[in-house]
RNA sequence: GCCGAAGUGGCGGAAUGGCAGACGCACUUGACUCAAAAUCAAGCGUCCUCUGGACGUGCCGGUUCGAGUCCGGCCUUCGGCACCA
């Protein structure tokens, strides 16, 4: 019995420290050519160990890139911390541990975590978005951004979430609820910075195109972008000279526009309201303004509204049309007032039915046809004088054309969904926003040579929504950058997306320290080649990077479009109960007691091999004693293969050729399935390899130890990426040399493949009815006369006519008869 | 309401239009053992008149020699969007 330890986290330990010493996952920079930039999402530090989650996106995506380091590629697969953000302020106002000194804490302790975990992480190459060195270049990206007319500054209604006392980006909405903390959402009005992401909208659809993303996630984006192509249509008022502009889709409508709505919030309200209906409409202001975010939202509630007392013209006929202010018609999209078409909009129809405004019919689904209102689909124009008989396509062309030529009264537009970023926070764990606000100059970019602006340690963040940096005197006055005279610091910090909008970029030059990155190293590295992180971010994280990746390509920054060109989302691991997991549910599972018990590759293996990568599931540790018994199974035959490695060679026979065949069908498929992240399927294939191993073992008296041993070394290097650890043992006791993650990946070869016989299936008028063993390269005529000799099948055969018979190489054969 | 994905044994999950349930878990039986654990071996979708056969991948239909897979319609679950003009 060869003197092995048997798997255990000593054996983790061990190799980390080989691992550390030899600096065998250190970037080698000059490899260059084929680097794979490897990323996984970075995470924020928070207090407690490890998760399931992490493990499940940093451990397994690791083994993806263990494969692709052995299959020749130079892998970049750096680490490092999201470090802003609110949850390490939230926990100083409970507990009074400064965010500072429990950030760096956390980070410490999950660094150490994440070395048990045995990932190829290159340390050298970490980036901590909360330290100066690297907050410095997030105030950099912004002043770019300013000098670009990409930043800029504007009082608009921001939603405020009461909770996190500050504003939120739209995308940070969910259903009217703060995405963080579920609390409802309301309306402020302040003057805050925004980044133009809606100047990148069109080439954020484009950019969709070319890269390698689930399509979902695609979808997902391009449905937020939410780009539509339509009108924008004058309606001049009768009266005061001004305009009331709407956007619609439906241009070929017009001529069925009977009254004009104006959201509650539009500019023009107050100016067109009549005397008379002032008491009434400003009463009705005061009604939505109560009204919650949600309620505002929600289809299902009834559509109210007041009239002003005013009349827009209609821009064809003249007509004097009403314009009413309704809360069905929301500020924020389009230009805030539509054009109000009862006969052909659901909305509209029920509103005027509800206030006895007149519904006129303008088109109908063919010329014959003649259904109920409302009609919402295209068909052909009536009442619309001398628009009549076109159909809506040709209606939307020639109605703008014709109000186009008739004192310019329309135009075609493309609208958006998509809102600008904002990206300032009242909040004191952000990077401070680089500005500088002069009573003599106005707005002042603090000058790069100044950053970064620092942020202060000791700061009163006891949340009343002003920002806890208003409450720094140190902070707040500096003297005017451009004048010199007293002036004042922006209190607002940056919204952590900004950090986690760049970090990909500074990975690969984390240590520049004079400039952000060398574009022409940059250059070379990026695009990442394969990103990992949780659908969550599907339109927030994913949608700012590519915005300033854009951006800074613009700027002459960087060559690429595009920042990630592969992208693959992990499922979620739920709690057991199928919640997702949380500690304040109670159903959250922690590894440790799992790697304590069995080793960081045991649990790693089962993460692999339990579930499917991409879809997740809940969490049971059903088959990880199953994982851990296979670890043994594995041990115990490396001993066996080294044992017999020297027993004499009888000729490669029919035995061997059995274990050599499921040896390269494993190397076949664990190649294929590792590519697409489908790793249960490749611990499958090792499983069998190894059954088939035991079965040749106890079956053949006469062993080719020679054989045996070189599979049994072929099976390491394909269990390698999957048990980093325990695979460098294997290694060691097979008595190669240092270090198995070295070793090239085996190629399978197809002569392997080939079987002398095979198995075909009979089939019946598409039934199995018998099984055929014939030669594997036999013909189809040979195939054909077999199968119609096989005697189970010839029972179904007798007294039918044989129509037909297909045979399908390696596979069956169907005879079909009636 | 719109868009998308998914639905397979008791469980996790496999299946380029070609032998459904790979690989495991759990379970049953046997070997070894004084016994247990471990290990090894066998069985393990349902039903029946059981050396065989019928049925079977959410439901109903279709295409095909052949459908879990393709097409049409439904049901359920999940995700996204939603008074978006």
């Amino acid at each position: 019995m060869t003197n092995m330890a048997s798997y255990s986290k000593k054996i983790d330990a061990k190799w980390q420290c080989k691992w550390d010493e030899t600096g065998l996952y250190k970037f080698k920079r000059e490899r260059i050519k084929d680097k794979l930039y490897c990323l996984e999402m970075f995470s924020y530090p928070s207090g407690a160990n490890l998760h399931i989650g992490h493990w499940w996106n940093f451990g397994l995506t690791d083994s993806w890139a263990r494969a692709k380091r052995m299959q020749g590629f130079e892998v970049f697969e750096p680490m490092g911390f999201d470090a802003f953000g609110l949850p390490a302020e939230n926990y100083a106002i409970k507990t009074g541990i400064h965010p500072q000194d429990s950030t760096m804490s956390n980070i410490e302790t999950m660094r150490k975590q994440l070395r048990t975990m045995g990932a190829m992480f290159d340390w050298d190459y970490e980036v901590v978005t909360c330290q100066p060195d690297y907050y410095k270049w997030t105030q950099w990206l912004f002043l770019q951004l300013y000098k670009q007319g990409l930043a800029y500054r504007k009082q608009a209604p921001v939603n405020w979430c009461p909770c996190c006392n500050t504003s939120l980006a739209n995308e940070q909405v969910d259903d009217g609820a703060c995405e963080r903390c579920q609390t409802e959402v309301t309306k402020k009005n302040l003057t805050q910075w925004f980044f133009k992401i809606t100047a990148y909208a069109d080439e954020l659809i484009a950019g969709l195109e070319g890269i390698n993303w689930p399509e979902k996630t695609k979808t997902m984006q391009c449905n937020w972008i939410g780009r539509s192509t339509g009108a924008a249509i004058k309606f001049n008022l009768l009266g005061p000279d001004d305009e009331i502009r709407v956007f619609t889709t439906r241009a070929d409508t017009l001529l069925g526009c009977t009254y004009v709505v104006l959201a509650p919030e539009h500019r023009l309200v107050d100016v067109v309201t009549v005397t008379e209906k002032r008491a009434q409409v400003d009463e009705y202001i005061e009604y939505v303004k109560k009204q919650s975010e949600i309620d505002r939202l929600s289809t299902a509630k009834e559509k109210t509204g007041v009239f002003t007392g005013a009349y827009a013209l209609h821009p064809v006929t003249g007509e004097r049309l009403p314009i009413w202010i309704a809360d069905y018609v929301l500020v924020t999209y389009g230009t805030g007032a539509v054009m109000a078409v009862p006969g052909h909009d659901t909305r509209d129809y029920e509103f005027a039915l509800k206030y006895e405004l007149p519904i006129p019919k303008v088109i109908k689904a063919s010329e014959d046809e003649d259904g109920a209102l409302p009609f919402v689909e295209d068909g052909v124009l009536v009442n619309s004088g001398q628009f009549d008989g076109l159909t809506s396509e040709e209606a939307r062309l020639a109605i703008v054309e014709y109000l186009a030529a008739n004192g310019d009264q329309a135009s075609q537009t493309i609208n958006y969904r998509l809102r600008d970023w904002l990206v300032s926070r009242q909040r004191y764990w952000g990077a401070p926003i680089p500005v500088v606000y002069c009573d003599s100059c106005g707005i002042v970019p603090v000058p790069e040579a100044d950053l970064p602006v620092l942020l202060p340690y000791d700061v009163d963040f006891t949340p009343d929504g002003i920002s806890p940096l208003a409450k720094s005197e140190e902070f707040i006055h500096t003297p005017c950058p451009q004048c010199s005279k007293p002036a004042k610091r922006d209190t607002d910090t940056l919204d952590t997306f900004v950090c986690s909008s760049w970090y990909f970029l500074r990975y690969p030059d984390n240590r520049s320290s004079d400039k952000p990155w060398d574009p022409a190293w940059i250059n070379q590295m990026l695009p990442v080649d394969m990103y990992v992180g949780g659908p969550e971010h599907a339109v927030m994280h994913l949608l700012y990077a590519r915005f300033i990746t854009k951006a800074l390509r613009d700027m002459g920054y960087i060559n690429f479009d595009e920042p990630f060109k592969s992208l693959v989302h992990q499922g979620i691991i739920l709690g057991p109960d199928g919640e997702k997991m949380s500690k304040s549910k109670g159903n959250a599972v922690s590894p440790d007691l799992y790697i304590e018990a069995h080793g960081s590759d045991v649990f790693r293996l089962w993460l692999l091999f339990g579930f499917n990568y991409i879809e997740g599931g809940p969490w049971s540790d059903d088959g990880i004693k199953a994982v851990a018994r296979f670890v043994e199974r594995v041990e115990r035959f490396v001993d066996r293969a080294v044992k017999i490695r020297h027993s004499k060679s009888p000729a490669f026979g029919r035995a061997e050729k059995e274990v050599n065949y499921v040896l390269h069908h494993a190397i076949r498929g664990i190649t294929k399935d590792v590519e697409a992240f489908g790793f249960n399927t490749c611990i499958s294939r090792l499983m069998e390899l190894m059954n088939a191993l035991y079965r040749y073992d106890s079956e053949v008296v006469d062993k080719d130890g020679k054989f045996i041993y070189e599979v049994m070394s072929n099976f390491v290097r394909l269990f390698a990426p999957f048990a980093p650890h325990l695979a460098e043992e294997l290694w060691q006791s097979l008595g190669h040399s240092y270090s198995v993650h070295d070793e090239s990946w085996p190629e399978y070869n197809e002569a392997a493949l080939v079987k002398d016989t095979i198995e075909l299936a009979v089939q019946v008028n598409g039934r199995i009815r018998d099984k055929i063993e014939v030669a594997s390269d036999a013909d189809e005529a040979t195939i054909k006369a077999e199968a119609l000799k096989a005697e189970k099948a010839v029972l179904f055969i007798e007294g039918m006519t044989v129509r037909k018979i297909i045979v399908i190489k390696g596979s069956l054969v169907n005879i079909v008869v009636s």
